[in-house]
DNA sequence: GTAAGCGTTCCCCCTGGGGGAAGGTAAAGA
DNA sequence: TCTTTACCTTCCCCCAGGGGGAACGCTTAC
């Protein structure tokens, strides 16, 4: 199939499918006669695959890195997990990163009249003052 | 000031400190002898409330407001506290979003083994099965 | 004189694609 | 058969927020 009904297939735009393409990732063969990328069933589970494993945080390259473990069929589950596990470490440290951030920017807000006077604690703390 | 002292003051680093030159975000005056930037007190006080607001996880565009709001002497808290509630409202989506990702990943985690085998209930579901 | 340590501009690099131009192709209706 | 429309191709520039380094100038101390 074409690369737009792939895309619709795994619900992707047809520029990540072509981007996929074009950094190694997703390749399918290629129509001889018109250039057109000629997308199996193969192709579609792999861009599916990958989509949802961005949708789960993974960066491209490390959705690469789980595609490999995919394909191949003997590697152990060891490595799937070491990289999930990582990847909810990294998560992790975000969470609490915002956690201290929106606490410190709530203190702010809540000193804050919000009115139209101009004295405003907000900008003092960013201040320094 | 040179640039380098700027920074360090600002605790900020040279190539950053020159970035918010050349959008115009913090703009020192030029010694026409010699074309270095030259920064004043103001200058790095402006920096510093920059640096700090980009710890918030205000985006530059948004350092650039509260910039404009903090050189106004007579803007009104509002303006301020309007746009530091939204900054929160981002946060805490991006907060319920990492939750239910790491949720999701955890469950995935558990259930898999992480041994020598290759049976793993990451991959199976990343692959739609 | 010269070497270190500043400064300058310039350009390419990263992530993960989006937008759009210029031009070729395919399938369906009149 | 012609035309329209929808699709495909490559190509290039764009976003944030800088980082890395080249090639070059200035200054200050030894």
């Amino acid at each position: 199939m074409r690369i737009g009904e792939a895309a619709r297939r795994a619900g992707l735009t047809v520029k990540t499918v072509r981007y996929y393409a074009n950094i190694g990732m997703v390749t399918p063969r290629q129509d001889a006669a018109t250039g057109y990328r000629d997308y199996g069933e193969e192709d579609v589970a792999k861009l599916q695959f990958v989509g949802k494993a961005r949708r789960f945080d993974f960066s491209v390259e490390e959705c690469r890195e789980l595609l490999g473990l995919y394909e191949d069929r003997n590697r152990p589950s060891r490595e799937v997990k070491a990289l999930t596990m990582k990847k909810i470490g990294e998560i992790d440290a975000r969470l609490a990163e915002l956690r201290s951030l929106k606490d410190e920017l709530s203190g702010l807000a809540s000193a804050c009249d919000g009115d139209s006077r101009p004295d405003c604690p907000i900008l003092n703390a960013l201040s320094g003052k």
